[in-house]
DNA sequence: TGTCAAAGTAATTACTTACTCACATAATGG
DNA sequence: CCATTATGTGAGTAAGTAATTACTTTGACA
């Protein structure tokens, strides 16, 4: 077996590198991850780093990229194998939380990068994740309504949003409870109640302008 | 009118402190408000605040315990004046939102607290100030549950998990959009789904272990 | 009014950060 | 095998961080 080259290429060095970021969030505060840090992980020092990216938030719109890939990959791969608009729903949900308890530092780098102030590249990305995933939700949702497997008044952009506060929810219990098992049973629990909020939501809002 | 005195006992500028980070993490990322912005924004020069915290971490503390007092009171006062719990829950909810409106930068103070690696005292203040919320929540949920006015098969954890959802999802498009007033509409809507999953939710689960 | 402690300043501390640079080493292709 | 280029090192840099310190100002009160 030969042994592990002393230099390897940039592009692999990179993947290591986002690699390396990932796992430290799982563990870390992201805003705390430093060149060092990352460097240190890849057995490498830290003034390398820098001759495969260019700048610190290049690293970080590369875990962007990593996570909008795999994370999007997956729930449609999951969504795409179900016929019922209900169960790739569910199974997009339930998916999505799988992602998180084996990846958990990932909802903390996506929200540390939104709530940067400036407009960086990688907060550029984490955005576009997030709308991704919402047009997803909304495509599905609007599929459940034209079957009239959910009512027709059904408010599709509440629906959405409630199915991404739905996933915030069981981040923030885990971050206090620190236990992924206990995260995916309760996803099921909580499942229950949104999929009944969707099939007896009130029917158009009446009333008031 | 007196002119305004130079220099101001310890109490108040502590509360000043407390006002300015509020402020601050209105517009600007939690982890990134220094000593130096707070006293700046005080009109004080950086090392007189350590006149009046031992520690950065300290002035964590006060803000922590501000947003407690003023979130847990408000919730209080709006569910107290509500008989029906279901009526109670929503103004919670909708106070909670309202809250959030005022002050944007609370969740991300938060998030950022506990996601701290240590055991800080300022982290402890955040997650207790979560668990009393939730302790309210299931309190109201469990009354709901006595009167009848939920199904008896409903599970209480998860919905207060899914409420405090709700509000993250609604931080989330915020966060995105950045409009408060769109913010307060869309929690009307996101409210109707749940409580219609509360009235709806399916009794006990049977089956499966 | 003079005293004195509390409150404020400006400069400095020790430390960390992202990033750079002169130089060394490894891989690769003629 | 040698020359060239990509990759890696170790020691920098400049900018910022929380906290400290010697000294000044302020305000209250005997």
């Amino acid at each position: 077996m030969t042994p592990r080259p002393r230099h390897l290429p940039s592009e692999e060095r990179r993947a290591e590198a986002v690699e390396a970021v990932i796992r430290l969030a799982a563990s870390t505060n992201p805003e705390e991850i430093t060149t060092s840090a990352i460097a240190a992980r890849m057995k490498l020092t830290q003034g390398a780093l820098f001759r495969h990216f260019p700048t610190k938030d290049a690293i970080w719109q590369g875990v962007m990229e990593w996570v909008s890939d795999r994370l999007l990959a997956r729930i449609d791969r999951l969504a795409g194998a179900e016929a019922d608009p209900l169960a790739a729903l569910e199974a997009m949900f339930l998916g999505h939380v799988d992602f998180i308890a084996e990846h958990p530092g990932v909802p903390r780098m996506m929200a540390g990068q939104l709530q940067n102030a400036g407009e960086t590249p990688a907060k550029r990305l984490a955005r576009t994740l997030v709308e991704n995933y919402g047009n997803r939700l909304r495509r599905i949702l609007a599929a459940a309504r034209a079957e009239g497997v959910v009512p027709p008044g059904l408010d599709i952009d509440a629906a959405a949003t409630l199915f991404l506060g739905m996933v915030q929810g069981l981040v923030m219990q885990h971050l206090i409870h620190g236990d992924s098992a206990r995260m995916r049973a309760d996803a099921s629990r909580v499942w229950v109640i949104y999929r009944a909020g969707l099939l007896a939501a009130e029917h158009a809002q009446e009333g008031r302008a």
